[in-house]
DNA sequence: TTGTAGGCGTTATCAA
DNA sequence: TTGATAACGCCTACAA
């Protein structure tokens, strides 16, 4: 039933000449335009005849005609954390149901700024920026597209954030509860936004319950397992040993959890730790990890849907939406701090 | 210095006026064509004016026009599985440094065969197909494109596999090795062949060695954290409790080591473990987990390579590659089968 | 309600 | 060595 022209692909030519009609015509029935009044015996027909021929629209010849691709960019830092994993289902599940494709691009991959380029020439409709310094991008390179940041404010561009501060200041609060007065804090060396604004809600907090935080229990380490690992060591071996330490995120928490048992440490007697974002195994190292949970799955969505406003121009001017809120989950990798018995 | 004409993104013609030649000579010059036979100050001139006007190719249009997208897909279960996160970055690292962009498809966004035909929209080049049953795809829209199947061999379509057979026997070796006899599984009910190999060579190598699996210690459940969690505590509720557990991967077994955990087992003395993929958390769980090392990344980066060279026509007969290696990891979550001095 | 004509930005094929 | 001219597949006027 299908006499496929052999090699050459269905076009919409092809349907149009079996439906006996004209190309446009065709093309009016096919993309469905709301104000497409055609009869509906040459609708049928046309519908028909690309359902005979197995008729697949082609994108790129829409793209091109159209000014648009359907598409967009998200620019993550590594797509490997969880938390980021989730922050991109977040955002293809929103992107996919509004028929848009997603290129991912990987910040362990190549930088920022090379990706953009090619996102920009593959004329992307916009692209998302995960806890990418839109600042350190060029100026110029997006100033033709949208742009939504992902947990990274400015008031250049607008953006869903978290609420990083906060984020901070419960894990600070909840540590100086527990009666911890010797507290350490393990953080990547970044000018990420989230991760600074962690530290800072953490950092003043102490300072407010006049608590201060040694220089040598400020440790810098990649946001990574092994980076929170190394830290734990280094603070460890460096240092009288703190009562509770504050990891900027959990994959460095989960890290550092590790090394204390390594070291001989029992959690949270010897020490307590709290990690920050809550990802899906933080209930399953041992001792279960305390964390601040943040909506990641959330904040894709959102941030993608922002970003189809934005195309869509249904929106002009920007929600400046507040950030995301974040909670504090107890659990058994902080305690209070033992009595000083010595 | 550049007058940018207002709204309108600057093409090759702009670029072309700019240098005084006609636009096909800007093409020729742009897209440094080996055969550009272009005269040196001629080229100069073009270069120098794309530079002026800032010009940036529009992909698109040359999709169009070269009937090719520079574009791949690749369809993973779940992004969320570091294993998956592992084998998409190598893939796309691949991909980037040949110039293809990479499309995402989430398997848990929507379904595969609907992520196929908004990439066959798209005009991609290529798919790569991670974990995904090829059979269960349309015949008719696999015909079209070219297409890598990752862990999923099949003689219809060319792909890379590793030897989830070699891991299914390593981690019954290992455990026959330490001992074991009353030996459970936990696996996922799915047509995925890795996971079904895995299976298979488990269960082949014990009954090759006079050991059986009694079907109460056959556990079916998701490929998760929580699955394995859930499989766990069945496992231990139902039935004489097994000296060792092998889990269809390490997401699994972390979850089945948890709930060891809150059963107030101590692994290995009660119980061993024995996982598969080797992801990075492995080693950050208590006990270390024992596991099968799966070589994620280089699984994606050949796939990329292999349908690069489909894509470029660069090989014509498939090499039938054998399936990357793997190997056993022994940690801390299995260990010697107690003596039995009841 | 439908068809004609033109354009989207490239690359490819030819003459000149 | 270069410049017309024609695709590529679709969409959007506008005219019939």
């Amino acid at each position: 039933m299908c006499p496929l022209p052999p090699g050459r692909r269905v076009t919409i030519h092809d349907v149009a000449a079996r439906a006996g009609v004209s190309q446009p015509t065709a093309s009016l029935v096919l993309s469905n335009h709301p104000r497409a009044r055609v009869a509906v015996g040459t609708r049928q027909r046309v519908l028909d005849a690309a359902t005979d021929l197995g008729y697949r629209p082609n994108v790129v010849a829409r793209s091109l005609s159209q000014r648009r691709s359907y598409a967009l960019g998200i620019i993550v830092p590594d797509i490997r954390n969880p938390f980021v994993a989730d922050v991109v289902t977040g955002a293809e599940r929103v992107a996919a149901d509004a028929g848009y494709a997603v290129l991912l691009c990987d910040h362990s991959v190549r930088d920022a700024q090379k990706h953009l380029e090619v996102l920009l020439a593959r004329q992307i409709d916009g692209v998302l920026l995960d806890a990418v310094g839109a600042a350190a991008l060029s100026q110029q390179a997006l100033a033709g597209v949208n742009v939504v940041l992902i947990d990274e404010p400015s008031d250049q561009w607008p953006g869903i954030a978290t609420d990083a501060l906060a984020a901070g200041e419960l894990a600070a609060r909840h540590l100086l509860e527990l009666g911890h007065r010797d507290i350490a804090f393990i953080g990547p060396a970044t000018d990420v936004h989230a991760f600074r604004m962690r530290e800072r809600g953490f950092v003043r907090t102490l300072r407010e319950a006049g608590v201060s935080l040694e220089s040598d229990r400020w440790r810098r380490a990649p946001a990574t397992v092994s980076g929170g690992r190394d830290a734990m060591r280094a603070l460890l071996a460096s240092t009288a040993r703190p009562t509770a330490t504050f990891c900027a995120n959990d994959l460095m928490a989960i890290g550092a959890v590790k090394q204390c048992f390594t070291a001989g440490l029992e959690l949270p007697r010897d020490l307590s730790v709290v990690g920050c974002d809550d990802i899906e195994l933080a209930r399953y190292v041992t001792p279960e990890l305390t964390t601040i949970s943040i909506p990641a799955r959330e904040l894709g969505a959102r941030a993608a849907r922002l970003l189809l406003q934005l195309i869509e121009r249904s929106t002009h001017r920007v929600p400046t939406a507040r950030p995301l809120p974040v909670r504090l989950v107890a659990r058994a990798s902080s305690g209070r701090v033992p009595s000083r018995s010595a």
